[in-house]
DNA sequence: CCTATTTATCATTTCATCATGACAAAAACA
DNA sequence: TGTTTTTGTCATGATGAAATGATAAATAGG
């Protein structure tokens, strides 16, 4: 669903915007349990995709470039993940649209659908603030019963 | 979501249940566009989980083994792929329960849990039959707006 | 100006998945 | 019986993600 990647992305941000300043590379990796190199890499992704900004020196470290409630899980994973954006066929046929749908297009769909609304809608702040989701956001996913 | 070779069995599944006799591991290959070499090796585990049957010789070729209906995709697709089967905390502390919740807890069970439905409820023959969904198991699942 | 601290960058290793190729075993049919 | 067709099994090679290790560049503070 997310890689090893995105994960460590989507931590490190979480754990980074709960504290007041700049965030070491190293107290990162303690909150996160990655590895330092390795997550040092994944910081500098999000630093040149906008999602943090980093400082060297003393008194550097890594805090969020953007304001919280902006910053959805779709940004900080995107460089990692593609998340389905477009509707990507649980066959893998490639091409997979409304007009030639496969078989299990329609199955599929809803599922897919409600992923990508939880990806792009919900925001670390959504996350740190606890709200179950954000408000006036409410989607509604019917899997079975029913016709089109 | 589902590797390769998750992806290769439900459609080499999908396939064979749609012939009528046993199908060779040449036609599966050719209907999903699989390398024939590496997909025998997962119509073989398909066959020593119970999903396919295989019959060696000149008439022989790869037949479904269970009723259609009865065939989930979660079977198809879990000896190769994990589907979230208990909660999968999104992230990643391993252990996430309903007492000891993650700050992203509430927030992805829900499109957690139509994922694993439609896995666990969606059979090959819901597919083929190009139902919307197996009647009578509908699951409304609510993203935001509302409290518990 | 020097030194400690921190991010930035590069080269290399490990590992699982995907894929290829060759050969053995079984079954049907002439 | 022997030949062809099919599945079963093993050994090996690509490929990309994950992880490791070493070194360079910047910055603050004494």
């Amino acid at each position: 669903m997310v890689s090893q990647s995105g994960e460590y992305a989507l931590r490190a941000v979480l754990h980074i915007a709960q504290q007041g300043g700049p965030t070491t590379a190293e107290s990162v990796a303690d909150a996160v349990a990655a590895p330092r190199n390795y997550l040092h890499k994944v910081l500098h992704v999000l630093v040149r995709h906008g999602v943090l900004k980093s400082l060297r020196g003393r008194t550097g470290g890594f805090s969020v470039a953007v304001p919280l409630d902006t910053l959805t899980l779709h940004a900080v994973v995107a460089p990692f993940d593609a998340i389905p954006s477009r509707q990507r066929c649980i066959l893998g046929r490639g091409e997979c649209n409304e007009a030639d749908p496969c078989t299990a297009h329609w199955h599929w769909k809803a599922v897919a659908d409600s992923i990508t609304k939880f990806f792009r809608s919900t925001t670390i702040a959504d996350l740190i603030e606890g709200r179950r989701a954000p408000a006036g956001q409410g989607v509604m996913v019917v899997l079975g019963g029913g016709e089109p």
